[in-house]
DNA sequence: GGTAATGGCTAACGGATGTTAGTGTAAAGC
DNA sequence: GCTTTACACTAACATCCGTTAGCCATTACC
């Protein structure tokens, strides 16, 4: 039963960091600061994880799965390009809104990934956003979008608009994260702009 | 004609540090890093500037100066609510655009700031801010914007779009500043959606 | 031509960094 | 009851950090 348990403390260890990381970016965040929150010595830390690096892997690739996991859901459905991008949009939020901690730390520092692993990312997140790029693409085709709109330029500003959420998302507010992702993807899509409007 | 003579190296110097705290963000760039980029040994940069964190002021404070002075033009203009929120994207886009690197290190690295001028840095913030946040209510009061959307949420979203520009726009391709400040606030303004579409 | 300023150097400081080695101890499993 | 496992400790390492002190060469100014 060692890996079960493991878990329970190699977890709280993680996510603490990941509560470190957050506040403090990864790389002014020192081991000791991170015993400190823990209540323990920096060296008791490696009795848990390998190395920093290491926490920060697990915390990157953990949530690129969760958003690829969500992402796929929404590909298996049979409905318009506008809805499968309303749905992608709130897939997303949904994903990081579970851990809005892990989000931010996923989204500002996983540049502090050495060599290997920050290239694996980074095909991870290209995929990721081409994939968000087609469904921008049919529905160009299909004539529910502008066919004038720059396509990359429309997904970067989608994008853009998630990952910073979880910089000012308050979750204990009046506005849940299925509120947000409706009114982000209405409007991204509609536009703040009445559609009667001039 | 000290000071004069001074700035040329100096700002060559903060210059070299922008691109540094860019790629590896600040924390994990050291004087020695800076220094090589300059050809020069780490103790030599403190003929130029009195810290490390001084030149991260310099960058976050020169860049908010630009930010404040082109809304303040758009302000003053006698426009719809609307166009003035257009030509706050395009100036915003504009001031960003001039200097990509130095816009980069503002908004991801200014949490490095300390104490007080970390204060006094996200007081400036909150008040531009606020002023794009008073645009969009003057576009709700007119009627030229939807009734029902959350401010909060919409200059959030916003700023997101706009401020992660760095990030991915690259100045060598074929799209320019101007394109992109006109391309954003439509999408933003109006939506990815045909007016005439369902 | 003397003087001041500019921009660089070497040497060194005190302290922080990630990490390893080796040890102890209380609980869990057979 | 013995052994393993989980989890903590102390001590220490080599290295890197920002920064200071003091010195030297070249250029600009009166």
């Amino acid at each position: 039963m060692e890996a079960v348990m493991n878990l329970s403390r190699k977890e709280q260890v993680i996510r603490k960091a990941a509560e470190l990381f957050r506040e403090k970016g990864y790389a002014a965040s020192s081991m000791r600061d991170l015993a400190q929150k823990l209540g323990i010595e920096a060296a008791s830390l490696y009795s848990h994880i390998k190395s920093k690096e290491e926490i920060l892997r697990s915390l990157c690739f953990d949530m690129a799965a969760e958003f690829r996991k969500s992402l796929e859901e929404v590909e298996r459905q049979n409905v318009s390009a506008s809805e499968k991008l309303r749905l992608g949009i709130i897939g997303h939020i949904g994903v990081m809104a579970k851990d809005l901690t892990a989000s931010a730390v996923f989204m500002n520092e996983h540049r502090h990934l050495s060599g290997p692993y920050l290239r694996d990312f980074l095909l991870l997140r290209i995929n990721y956003i081409n994939r968000f790029k087609a469904i921008i693409e049919e529905g160009t085709k299909s004539g529910e979008f502008k066919e004038n709109i720059d396509t990359k330029l429309s997904v970067m500003t989608l994008f853009s608009s998630l990952n910073w959420m979880p910089q000012w998302y308050n979750p204990d507010g009046k506005i849940d994260s299925i509120n947000i992702g409706q009114q982000l993807s209405d409007m991204l899509v509609n536009g703040l702009k009445k559609q009667n409007a001039q």
